[in-house]
DNA sequence: GTGTTGTGTTAATGTAAGGTTAAACATAAT
DNA sequence: ATTATGTTTAACCTTACATTAACACAACAC
């Protein structure tokens, strides 16, 4: 499985620096989202879920710590590191009064700031894994564990599954009795919907089939050019 | 119920400087104990439980990561600052290396410390209710004594288990029957994600499962590019 | 009908992850 | 110093997965 890498949104006015900073993450394995104010900033950050934020404080319009607020509405725990080119003591209160997690004054070792990004993301570790979805169905006479990647029948041994296997079905399964489209899927597991991808998501129906056929009352019907339908007869 | 003070150890070598920031964190209601050197240092920690230690890196005998060290050995999760009077950038990497949280340079500010001091504690006070002062298990008919680091098979002989196969075996305990994902083992345990702490974190696991095969109803079993799951099969 | 496209299935291949053992290294204990 | 202990690095092997390829068949269009 490809490791995830960690995603940091930056906010950062001046754009010399910016670019040279976020590509300076990219090159250590981040995935970097570059905002150029703090309107930009908060834009950004409500429209995805970041591993932590590095927010200049000095920027117009919007300066970080109105920022790193309003993001603090929205997350408590998202972790922010502030960047300022004054050591001011007033700022350093005030940003640790807003949340702050670390602080860095310009100029900055660069290493330095890694080794910061890499101690706060591990500090935070545990409850990266907080994204609540929903892991346990029934289907039919079938218990899926999506947490855990197996699937029980009739509450006997567990079938493992295997990761691709797991999301499919976990997919289908949220669309119970409805259509879970191909490009859904394709989408959302495979993250590119091209000819070869649409043919590996048929070997992995092909693969659920032969577990679900356990029970006769569930199975996977094909809607021609549309998508698939996990169906549950209840008699 | 009244609030308790939070516990700080405090290792200063510098006698003046020391008893003055000893004061000034009495006086903003801390509980501070204070060594005079890396070896008393070591000795009170063991004797008693701090929610933070601020650390001086330069002392005789026994330096500050010296000390960092041997303290995270005896706990993975207490929150320590360094304090020093250069701003080398090698002593912050090392620093962090070593777990630390933060880090000031001398001469600081006071009010800066106290924030820093609140933030640490808050945080860790936030994010650690997970894996909170636990320390015995029951695994099966294994006693595990996380604090004494000994395992007992059925009441008898106590097998005693290095620091490393100690807290990994206390954190699959902590998600028993559940994942514990690899990536957490990794950044609690050995503070770093890669090839090599991955590598190492297996053979940990080879050395646990000989263990526990005592037992034929626990076992460790491995969720692919996920984790491991610590099951207990009671018949 | 017949051609075309979409779907179903099996097998083959390459790669990544995990398991095991031993050697190297580091540190503490004697 | 020497030994014991704990940990990391390295090598090698096995298993698990995902993709690709090949081919058969079904649905649809005309």
């Amino acid at each position: 499985m490809e490791e995830q890498n960690k995603k940091i949104l930056l906010v950062e006015d001046d754009p010399n620096f910016g670019t040279v900073l976020k590509d300076y993450l990219m090159m250590n394995d981040y995935d970097v989202v570059h905002a150029k104010n703090g309107m930009e900033g908060f834009e950004k950050f409500k429209k995805d879920n970041y591993d932590l934020c590095i927010l200049d404080v000095m920027m117009p319009y919007k300066d970080g710590f109105t920022l790193a607020k309003e993001i603090r509405e929205k997350n408590t725990d998202v972790p922010i590191i502030f960047l300022t080119a004054k050591a001011m003591k007033e700022d350093v209160l005030k940003g640790y009064k807003v949340g702050a997690d670390d602080y860095l004054n310009k100029p900055f070792d660069s290493e330095v700031l890694l080794m910061k990004i890499k101690a706060i993301i591990q500090r935070k570790a545990t409850d990266s894994v907080a994204d609540s979805k929903q892991f346990e169905f029934k289907i039919g006479r079938f218990d899926l564990n999506s947490k855990l990647r197996f699937l029980k029948f009739d509450g006997g041994d567990p079938i493992k599954l295997s990761p691709k296997e797991n999301e499919l079905l976990r997919l289908l399964a949220l669309h119970e009795n409805d259509l879970m489209p191909r490009e859904l899927a394709l989408t959302k597991i495979w993250r590119d919907d091209n000819y070869f991808t649409s043919r590996s998501m048929d070997v992995y129906i092909a693969k659920l089939r032969k577990y679900i056929k356990l029970d006769p009352n569930v199975e996977i019907l094909n809607i021609h050019g549309e998508g698939f339908r996990l169906v549950i007869n209840n008699n």
